[in-house]
This record gives C-alpha cells, structure tokens and sequence, in this order.
DNA sequence: TTTCCATTGAAACGCGCGTTTGATTCTATC
DNA sequence: GATAGAATCAAACGCGCGTTTCAATGGAAA
C-alpha cells in the first residue's frame, strides 16, 4: 500500500469532482446542474459521479455538507465579535455576515448560494441542512433579537422579529432578478454588501426599538 | 357561423387548458411542470397545447398574463381602502392583501404562486411581469412609505425600506419549507395571514418611526 | 514477468420530456 | 348528402438526461 501515491491519484477524480460541482450546483440548482456539465469542468469522464458517489443527489448532498462545514469558519457568524459587544453591533455583524455569505460574487461564494437554493428548491438534504446550520444560526440570531427588545421579548415575538431580520437579508438574493429589472443602474454586488447590511440592521434595530410600544399614529 | 355550437366547443379545449395550466405551473414552476400533466389535467389531447399555443412557453405566458389581470381585481393593492386612510392603513391594508395573494391556500389563489415562481426562476415573461405589475406595485408602496417617513423620506431611502417591507412578506412564501421544518407545529395558512400582516406592519411602522432619528443604543 | 483489482474510458441504455406527424372526426357551408 | 377546413387523436420523433455496461488501463503484489 504505497499510501503516498495511491492517495494522490486514488481521491484525486473525487476530490475534483467535489469541487467542479460546488459552483456548478450554486449557480444552476440541483435539478437544472447536469452531471455531463460536473465531469466537463472537473476533466474526469462521465461514469466518475456513479463511480465514486453511487449517484448524483449523493454527490450533492456531500457538496452540501462540505459546504456547511467551511461556510460558517470563513463567515462566522458573529464576525469575530467579542462577546462584550452591543446587541447593536452582534446584530450587525450578523447581518453583514450573512449577506457576505449569500451575495459574495467573486469570490469561491457559491456556498451561500448554494445553500440559498437547496432552500428554495428543496432536496432530501434539506432537513439536515436544517437542523445543522439553520436552526442554530436562527437561534444565535433569536438571542440577539431577545437582547434587544429586552423586557418585551415575549417567545412569539422573538421568532416573528428575528423571521423580519433573516427576511430583509435573504430577499436580496431570492429576489435578485427582480430587483435587477426594477432598478437596472443598481449593482448589487459586494462594494454594496456594507451599505445594505447598514440599512438592515438600521431599519431593525429601530423596528425592535419601538415595536411592542405605543408611538405610532 | 352558429356561435352558440362554436363559441363553446370551439374554445372549450383553450379555455380548459389554461384553466389546468394555473395551479400546475404554479405548484410546480415552468420547468418542472409538463405538457403531458397540464393536458390530462384538462382532459385534453397532448398535441392540444401545441396546436392552441404554438408551444409551453406561450401557455405559460398567456397563463401568466391573464393571472396578472385578474389578481389585482381579486386583491386590491390597497384593499378597497378610501384615499383618507391614513398611512398605517394604507400600510396593513398593502401588507395584507399581498400576504393573501402569495399565502391564499385552498382558494384559487395558485396565482400569488405562479407570480413568486416566475421571480425566483425567471422566463422571458419577467420583463413583461416586472414593467406591468410589479413595478406600478412598487410604486405604490413607495408612496405609502414615503408618507409615513415625512421629511426624512430621501429617494434612496424609501426603495431601501419599502423592500425591506416586501421583503418580509415574500420570505413566508419563498421561505416556506424551511419555515415548516422549523417550526412543524406552526401553520402558515390563511388563518394565519392576519397575524402575520399585524406583525409585518407593526414592526415596519415601528422602523419607520424612527429610522433616520438617533433613538437606539 | 505475471497476476490481480481498483480505476478509467467510450459507448450505449432506458426514460421522460416537448414537439411533430398524419390519419380521423366533426361541423359549417354548398 | 357532399365537401372543405378546423379540431382532435394515437403514435412516434428527436433530444438530453442519469445511469449502466464492459473493455482497456496501470500500478501493487506474487
């Protein structure tokens, strides 16, 4: 078992093929990314997917946990904050990280958008998706929302805040060929990341400031 | 040219497709709904779409277009409201009747479905969706908030808050499976549209209130 | 060198799709 | 009733897809 070469060519087809498919999968979704198009960009032939991953959703549902696995360590959700940071401020950071993570062009980003589309179009894969990086980031986001609102932050009211939040940033990608058309000079790209999670978190930050008061006519 | 005989056998199979072609597209999307289901759901020959339309594309359209003429009559934008309802009026009034255009659940109300599909997975229909109803939408919305931001309502500020109100809304449509696995026990249906519009303006009129003034720590 | 087995490769399979075909049925006109 | 044109029908076409097949390859063990 002469390890040294047997690992280099042994997962060298499936680590490209892992690596071909994340892009491919981001940008054209499970269905409409077609395994001819994963063994072109990877260089491997064609039988590689079924030869190394059975079929084409185990595949994608590997990309997809890979995906999960690195995209919260190079955008941590609380962008490094220290833990004595405002609720202003980790709500920020949230934010920006999050649009970051979903609208990052360049970049080898297509794991937000990889993520935002299985949501979407959702597979088998989605229910782990869930429970494993969903569900905790909703509930560090829920801490943030119930910090500030402080003695209003009733159960009920903290979910349907923090669905508000998450809501404002997920639109700008879900909703991106629309919002191309509506207003065609406006380039939402990463030079406008900071400038949207600024009026993001302004906008809730005064929603959370004064929901559950009576100051409105 | 007896026009009772021919008035109703004569556009019987048009009419029955584009009726069967509404719910499918919008359960299913343009790629994913197929000829041969919309037909055996109308109760017509497969070459029928063909023959009437020319091709998918141009039932889907028509689908489209004539879904875009009567939605706004079945939901009026601002919900039959007299032009001296103030802004939160106007504001709940425009939140609710969009939430039951996309939300509508056993009602035939697949045409808020087809309208979000058509956003997330776009056609060459958008441009036409975007130029005729979405922006006029807009508008509107741009008025309501507008008035409710008084003196501090600067052009780029209004866009950016009235798709942060919007934005709450679509996110219980395109959300919607991660909702559920979220939360399981919770149902998002038409009983529900109502809390969830008193919470969507609540917390954008608290936003509106006071984004622009130095309010918030 | 020979054997063996994991890996690669080119080609094809089976399927579902949108679309087309050509015969058949129906109906308004003569 | 005969006829022409519109509408319907069963069947098939061509295509791209995921997947399978089976022969060719090449390094490790004998």
């Amino acid at each position: 078992m002469e390890k040294e070469l047997l690992a280099k060519s042994d997962q060298d087809t499936r680590r490209r093929l892992m690596e071909a498919a994340g892009p491919i999968f981001g940008r054209r979704g499970f269905k409409a990314a077609t395994v001819r198009e994963i063994c072109r960009s990877a260089g491997v032939n064609l039988a590689a997917v079924n030869y190394h991953f059975g079929d084409k959703l185990e595949l994608y549902s590997m990309t997809l946990s890979r995906c999960m696995q690195g995209g919260l360590a190079r955008h941590p959700i609380d962008g490094g904050l220290s833990l004595t940071a405002t609720g202003a401020e980790r709500l920020y950071a949230f934010v920006h990280s999050f649009l970051q993570r979903i609208l990052g062009d360049g970049n080898p980003d297509w794991q937000g958008q990889l993520l935002a589309r299985e949501m979407m179009e959702p597979t088998a894969a989605l229910d782990r998706l869930v429970e494993d990086l969903i569900r905790p980031m909703f509930k560090q986001l829920c801490s943030i929302v119930s910090e500030l609102l402080g003695a209003r932050a009733k159960p009920a009211l903290v979910i349907l805040c923090a669905r508000s939040v998450v809501s404002q940033c997920v639109f700008y990608h879900h909703s991106r060929p629309v919002l191309q058309r509506l207003s065609p000079q406006e380039r939402i790209e990463s030079q406008q990341v900071q400038r949207l999670a600024r009026h993001i978190t302004d906008f809730s930050l005064a929603a959370l400031a004064g929901i559950g008061s009576e100051e409105r006519g």
